[in-house]
DNA sequence: GTGGTGTTCATGCAAATGCATCGACATCGG
DNA sequence: CCGATGTCGATGCATTTGCATGAACACCAC
């Protein structure tokens, strides 16, 4: 078998794992993202952190679980919904630049609030252990950069 | 802007999520999975762990991120090539029991063995917080049920 | 028992996803 | 300047997934 640091290792993954798939199985069973999927909601979050709300195809792809083709669609249904823009990049040819429009920034702090709502009243850790595990998952993420 | 709890949990969800979308990739892109998908892993370790090697399609369904057309089908392609069987229920006749077969196991062992040793070779926390970060996320998913 | 309601799983079908690949451009070395 | 190599994004195509629904059974009240 393997020694105990792996056996350490593997059970915190499990535990992280485990962890969020029933959070957001909580999450998407809760009614709040009416027009759009979460993971369309997640590009436009992931957008809305943005400078000037743009982002490179490329580096949108980094955050989302997602395939680059894959990825590529949503952004096309996405625009052809009128939430985003898609521009050429001026220094890059080759690159697409990625622009929430207003009405997308609409939809995403609309549904945002309904979600950080439902996230707090699924949740109900005390505020000790959510700095810590958000302190963790923080320095876990980096670590692996 | 919602209060300050509801930010102590938003903020601690999205580290979670994050944590997760990128170790999930770093874990994808290290190639273990040969013959079978991720998720399909998921199926077969999460039947290694239940007594008997077996359980009701709708008890795997809690564990596993599908939904229950999605992972009756999965089943479905698992028992096709011989890594699970399908055995209707003696005591409730509508359901459907799937076990781990002996070549299921094998391939879920020699996954794991491989998947184990990525965890190990890609996450760099200290005993510590390993330790921590598991039981922070226990608390998390128990506080759920 | 019997009717009504809830649960479990499967299937038709449309939509989303992933893989392989391609074209266009960037970058680097000579 | 030029060729070789790497990167970015899009598209064809097969597979997978989700939604809506249906069929079979369990469970409960009466």
């Amino acid at each position: 078998m393997g020694d105990s640091r792996t056996q350490r290792t593997s059970e915190a993954w499990e535990a992280l794992l485990r962890a969020q798939v029933t959070l957001q199985r909580r999450l998407a069973a809760d009614d709040v993202w009416d027009p759009i999927s979460m993971r369309e909601y997640d590009v436009l979050y992931t957008l809305s952190k943005c400078p000037s709300r743009r982002a490179r195809l490329h580096e949108l792809n980094r955050e989302i679980l997602l395939t680059q083709p894959s990825l590529s669609r949503m952004v096309e249904r996405l625009a052809q919904a009128g939430l985003v823009d898609r521009e050429p990049d001026p220094h890059d040819k080759r690159g697409t630049v990625v622009v929430l429009t207003d009405a997308g920034l609409e939809m995403q702090r609309h549904i945002g609030r309904r979600h950080a709502a439902s996230i707090r009243r699924i949740v109900a850790l005390s505020d000790d252990d959510l700095l810590a595990l958000r302190s963790l998952c923080d320095k876990l993420r980096t670590s692996l950069d």
